[in-house]
RNA sequence: GGGGGAGUAGCCCAAUGGCAGAGGCAGAGGACUUAAAAUCCUCCCAGUACGGGUUCGAGUCCCGUCUCCCCUACCA
């Protein structure tokens, strides 16, 4: 073994061994003392304002206890990848990492064992943080964030104002799902089938008071300003979804009796087929629709009351799920469709009630269109209610009236302006996205700026304000018990000393008790890593200006709506206050394929941790221990299924250098695959022979096979880095290094300086040993990307394909540079025999092929 | 049901409409070695899920079908 760190100048030249343990422990204890992906911004000495920007940034993770797995890196080693090369291609690279450090596990485990949240939460910093250092990330630490330190969140609560004096910040009484195990209410998407997204606990809804973001006053923003941005198709369209844009009518109905006696109150419906009014059949409200009471006949209210229970009983998904057939009851009351003249009989229409029918969507009733409307016609043929027909089979409308014959497009803007005209309607569009339910009863959170007044008997009067920005952050409180209080209020409410605030005119105030979600941190922390020490401002806006927007922004799909919907919300509010400078946050998105792992499943179908399991033959596997067979599955790692795979082990079998490899060579970076242990040992071997290669005695003038290789691989992995290929890339480079192992002599200094930029930012540390080597000079990191030259790509003569009719005949050798008719003249020598018919057509493509199309 | 994506060699993956193969894994043989490992060399392996169409030429473009993965789902 070579000692660690001493290659030995003065021996004689010999093997050695590729140490990349020693190797990488030696780079990168190297970075950290030279600083050297520190990234300066505008406004720091040194900072050169005249190289372009580029902006790269990661999701950053939720340091939680289990520490990193092999999946954190797939999408770290992408971006990293392209930092390092964007150095090298002279931009200012601000590649930045810091924690979403807020949550539910460190709040848990305080509850189960006492230890503070600060306390969890540091000492998982500490580890993710020593794992990605271990990994060599060129990111820039002096600008790391941390969403649960006073000084980040003293800008959260700032922003909180932003938002709160531009009346996007309310509190209202609303239904919430309630998780009783966490004691917290939750937003509709952290809960999933009635059961909470973390730890799937029962979830009940409940009404309560609760800060409320107004993000549907965005919604045609937020869908508008999708079009320009550089996503993947799949996010824009679940945004899209999400914000669920309708365009239709509001409808307005009167009731009656089942005599057509008027009964004074109306109701609205929404509909998106204002134009089918003439078939509406039937009218539909939600259980919970206030006007129900009231409509119900009295020999109906028995069964109404019972279907109302029933309903309430059910979360929506539960009716959506469960429900295959639909239900309802009949009120005994009916509804005027105004379509239609008094006295005709087909005005009058019943009033149902119906579980399919949500109250929290549109206005909580509907008109009923069973010839137009799939659900509607099962429940018209449930009930034995009439389907008139209002459409012909190609769409156009029939006995409507002044409709007749109209296509969809044509008839909506006349029914709504008829509508519009008789005052019985009016031209709406309808969202899906509902406001932001923006608070938790938890402690590791964000506390709310807020105070409410309190009057003489200590009683809320509904008056609040928020803390003075200068008087932000409104930090903590110090608590030991950390669950909700007995009368249900937060944990919060425990600090009794810092809920009473007394100010400078003797009034008393309650501090807010709700704490912010885990959403708030993250959805600004891509402005904080360009000026995070700021203490004056959340950021400069000259170095806002010069970064933003960000370039390159690489993470999970599980992201595409939430994250990165709140994220965009917040940014236009910034922009819409003059904070930012550019309307939209994150202008390209890139979602890093997951990297899953193998499980294995005995006969009896239990789980086998992985690292049990050996393979007998191709596709074959047993225990180890046993020798019985296993079964192979691909599934996502976690923990029950015993199949995660430690970054540790890897580094310290094969090095960083290996992982960082292999995760980018496993396909592209959009696509999932397996991890394969297999697979390894194939880059690893790579990196050996690139040392071997480096390793032999340098020469003065390169083979020509080798400057060709070495030329084509530079063009090659600079267009494959510019589109993130890293997978070809690194074939590329591999491809360079097989040519230099066939000619068997070392490489020329030029050639291994070259080499040297081209591997750095896929395996930087041992890129740095042989820059070292080769007496590079300078810091690698920064040197300029080596230039390709046209005049090496080319051989001097190349071999076309000659077809005849489209197949292979035989091929032609020709000058690389031959024009047009000495090809098809080459080509014609090579396929004479082929050739007796008249030729109809000759397609030539220089340097590609030759076609003749014989009769 | 709706939306997004993918099917290429035993496996992972490449291929501006132009000879289906860049690279890796696995497999076979050989060289080196006292031997093994490592290393090096050589070799083996398909017509691109299926059916049509456009084209001189289709893995690639168009239409239809099948399978798989992801997201979403009574939103009126």
């Amino acid at each position: 073994m070579t000692p660690p760190g001493d290659p030995g100048p003065e021996q004689p030249r010999t093997m050695s061994t590729y140490d990349f343990t020693a190797i990488e422990a030696r780079w990168q204890a190297f970075w950290m003392e030279q600083q050297s992906f520190r990234c300066l911004g505008p406004g720091e000495e040194g900072f050169d304002p005249s190289k372009p920007k580029y902006y790269v940034l990661d999701m950053f993770p939720y340091p939680s206890g289990a520490g990193l797995h092999v999946g954190h890196p797939k999408g770290y080693t992408a971006t990293d990848i392209t930092a390092r090369y964007k150095r090298h291609r002279g931009f200012n690279v601000l590649h930045p990492m810091g924690w979403d450090a807020f949550g539910l596990p460190a709040e848990q485990y305080a509850i189960q064992t006492g230890t503070h949240p600060a306390k969890t939460t540091a000492k998982n910093v500490d580890q993710f943080r020593r794992q990605l250092q271990a990994l060599g990330f060129s990111y820039d630490w002096a600008r790391e964030v941390n969403t649960t330190d006073p000084n980040y969140y003293r800008w959260t609560q700032w922003i909180f104002n932003r938002l709160f004096e531009r009346g996007l910040a309310y509190q209202a009484e609303v239904p919430v799902w309630w998780c009783e195990a966490l004691g917290t209410v939750l937003a509709n998407e952290e809960v999933i089938d009635g059961m909470s997204e973390r730890g799937s606990h029962p979830c009940v809804r409940k009404p309560l008071r609760q800060w409320m973001l107004r993000i549907t006053e965005y919604a045609d923003r937020l869908l508008d300003d999708l079009e320009g941005l550089d996503w993947p198709e799949s996010v824009k369209a679940m945004q899209r979804e999400w914000i669920g844009r309708s365009v239709g009518a509001e409808i307005s109905f009167a009731t009656a009796s089942v005599s057509g006696e008027a009964l004074g109150s109306d109701f609205t419906v929404f509909t998106t087929r204002p134009d089918t009014l003439f078939g509406a059949s039937f009218c539909v409200l939600s259980p919970e629709h206030p006007l129900v009471a009231e409509l119900t006949t009295p020999e109906h209210v028995d069964a109404v009351a019972a279907y109302q229970e029933q309903a309430a009983r059910k979360s929506e998904l539960e009716r959506a799920e469960l429900q295959k057939e639909k239900t309802g009851v009949f009120t005994g009351s009916y509804a005027l469709n105004p379509a239609f003249a008094e006295g005709d009989p087909r005005r009058l229409i019943p009033v149902w009630i119906a579980d399919y029918v949500l109250m929290s969507y549109g206005t909580g009733a509907i008109m009923c269109v069973p010839d137009g409307d799939e659900r509607d016609r099962e429940f018209a043929e449930a009930y034995g209610l009439s389907v008139p027909q209002v459409l012909e089979e190609d769409g156009t409308l029939c006995n409507s009236d002044f409709l007749n014959g109209l296509s969809q497009e044509q008839a909506v803007p006349k029914m709504v302006s008829f509508l519009e005209e008789q005052k019985l309607g009016t031209g709406k569009v309808n969202y899906r996205l509902r406001d932001w339910l923006f608070s938790r009863q938890r402690y590791w959170g964000e506390p709310f700026p807020v105070l409410h007044e309190l009057n003489a008997a200590g009683e809320d009067t509904g008056e609040r304000k928020t803390v003075a920005d200068g008087d932000l952050p409104v930090t903590l409180p110090e608590l030991e018990d950390f669950t909700p209080t007995a009368s249900g209020d937060p944990p919060l409410a425990r600090a009794e000393d810092w809920v009473k605030v007394v100010d400078a005119d003797g009034k008393v105030w309650r501090r807010e008790t709700n704490s912010m979600p885990q959403w708030a941190g993250s959805c600004w922390y891509y402005l904080r890593f360009m000026d995070p020490h700021n203490d004056q401002a959340a950021w400069d806006p000259e170095i806002e200006k010069y970064w933003m927007p960000v370039d390159l922004y690489v993470g999970g799909a599980e992201h595409a709506v939430l994250h990165l919907l709140y994220a965009r919300f917040w940014h236009k509010v910034l922009f819409d206050a003059g904070l930012v400078s550019t309307p939209e946050p994150f202008q390209s998105l890139v979602n890093q394929g997951m990297v899953q792992s193998y499980a294995f499943k005995d006969e009896r179908g239990a789980l086998v941790p992985i690292d049990e399991v050996e393979e007998t033959q191709e596709g074959e596997y047993q225990r180890q221990a046993t020798g019985d067979k296993v079964e192979r599955l691909v599934a996502k790692m976690s923990k029950s299924l015993k199949n995660v795979i430690n970054p540790d082990d890897v580094i310290q079998e094969y090095g960083a250098d290996t992982m960082r490899l292999y995760e980018a060579f496993m396909g592209p970076v959009t696509a999932s695959a397996p991890w394969n242990p297999r697979d390894l040992p194939g880059v690893h071997r790579f990196l050996q022979r690139v040392w071997r290669l480096f390793d032999r005695e340098a020469v003065t003038e390169a083979p020509e096979e080798v400057t060709r290789a070495l030329h084509r691989a530079i063009k090659k992995v600079g267009e494959d880095l510019e589109q993130m290929n890293y997978n070809t890339a690194i074939a590329a480079m591999m491809e360079f290094v097989n040519a230099c192992t066939k000619s068997e002599v070392g490489l020329t200094t030029a050639h291994a300086q070259a080499f040297c930029i081209l591997l750095e930012p896929f395996a930087p540390h041992l890129a740095e040993e042989l820059w070292a080597q080769s007496q590079g000079v300078g810091a690698l990191a920064d040197t300029p990307w080596p230039a390709y030259d046209e005049a090496w790509l080319k051989a001097s003569t190349v071999e076309i394909p000659v077809q005849v009719n489209g197949k292979l005949r035989g091929k032609a050798q020709v000058a690389a540079d031959a024009d047009r008719d000495t090809i098809e003249g080459a080509a014609r020598d090579a396929v004479a025999e082929h050739l007796e018919g008249t030729i109809r057509k000759v397609v030539v493509v220089p340097g590609r092929l030759v076609n003749f199309v014989v009769a």
